[in-house]
DNA sequence: GACTGTGAAGCCATTCACAGCT
DNA sequence: AGCTGTGAATGGCTTCACAGTC
């Protein structure tokens, strides 16, 4: 796999490209050409093979990609060929729902703790998974060889909880908490920022000029 | 306000650079520098003044911005000077969280029904908002004047329910589902993918040679 | 001296257009 | 004929570097 800048939205891509060729699998396509892809994911057909050829060469001229094929190696690609543990730093509201969202499993992720620094919920259990004290975390990340770590905390504990989980040996983290956090060089961070989406969404409707 | 291609990732940094004002106020700081901001949320000087630059000078040369005044001028970008009431449809864990999600309030948001299809649900209370049956939207969209809808449904819903959004008359729709929506141009339509998140970070640790 | 505002340069991603297979 | 794979062209975002202002 010669990767090396690759850009990050031909990531996103591609996971979205999995997506839908999963559904397109279960529908029994069996071949299925870049346009149709383009049409089903709202891209341009070249950015889709723009997207496959910077790993490989996957279909066939003339004929398209085979879905089963084509999905098998988008998963290879994005890693999705194992299994990963997460844990979950946070057991309020959000971190309950990510813990019972169904998508994650689907997709390969199971979570293997949560945690919470109250200690009313500390032994409970949320759709099987046990909310441990923090304390615990190293023994759990290193027990279940755990790479990922979610944290759905206030944002004014952040930045500490990602410096606990990074001291934790977590590799990657995906933060929910609306704010910057700062973390060495070689761990992975994402940032899902719920009122940020909201709020591209007002500007845009300030662009429209109604009423 | 000369508008007219502003890329949407300076959209993103000012909703970004809003809260580190709104913090940065709050520490009773009066002037501060696009380097400090840089600083602050993870980005170069140049590019926080080109943001900046593209709705007007805020600064003053050789002294920096007055927080108040900036981040009072970036929320008047944002459209968050106003109200904006939302609906959430699909009463699951994940709407229900987002019901509850605080920073939603923090920043003008307010959630003003819930919608759900579900006969059980219909009626109960969730944090002072009613589940809703889905005919009853188009009349609290109307009578409430809502344009955002959050839409926390199953993949196979999501399309249905986004038609069903746009003629209630829903003009932003802010999509939880792990699925590619169509939605006629003049509705503004966000993505918040939390499998492809996590899949974007497994790709980073592939990357990674540890083991 | 310090810091903003901005044209120009540099860089990166997307689109084009066509050669190469089937 | 149909569709992939890809170098070249385009377009857009970011960084540079400096003139302008306090």
């Amino acid at each position: 796999m010669k990767t090396l800048k690759i850009p990050e939205a031909t990531i996103i891509r591609l996971s979205v490209y999995s997506r839908f060729l999963s559904q397109a699998d279960q529908r029994g396509i069996i071949t299925i050409s870049s346009g149709e892809i383009a049409e089903g994911v709202g891209v341009s057909p070249a950015q889709v093979r723009k997207d496959l050829a910077y790993f490989g060469e996957f279909g066939t001229r003339g004929v398209g990609y085979n879905v089963k094929d084509l999905h098998h190696n988008i998963m290879k690609i994005l890693g999705l060929n194992s299994y990963w543990p997460a844990i979950i730093v946070g057991a309020g509201h959000l971190g309950t729902a990510l813990c019972m969202y169904g998508g994650f499993k689907e997709r390969g992720f199971k979570v293997v703790g949560m945690f919470d620094n109250n200690p009313d919920k500390i032994g409970e259990n949320i759709n099987n998974v046990t909310i441990y004290d923090l304390t615990k975390m190293g023994d759990i990340v290193k027990k279940e060889k755990v790479k990922i770590g979610i944290m759905a905390v206030p944002a004014g504990a952040a930045q500490d909880v990602a410096n606990y989980l990074v001291s934790a040996g977590i590799k990657a983290i995906l933060n929910f908490a609306p704010k910057v956090i700062n973390v060495p060089e070689h761990i992975a961070i994402r940032n899902v920022d719920l009122t940020v989406n909201l709020e591209i969404l007002t500007f845009n409707l300030g662009l429209i000029k109604d009423n």
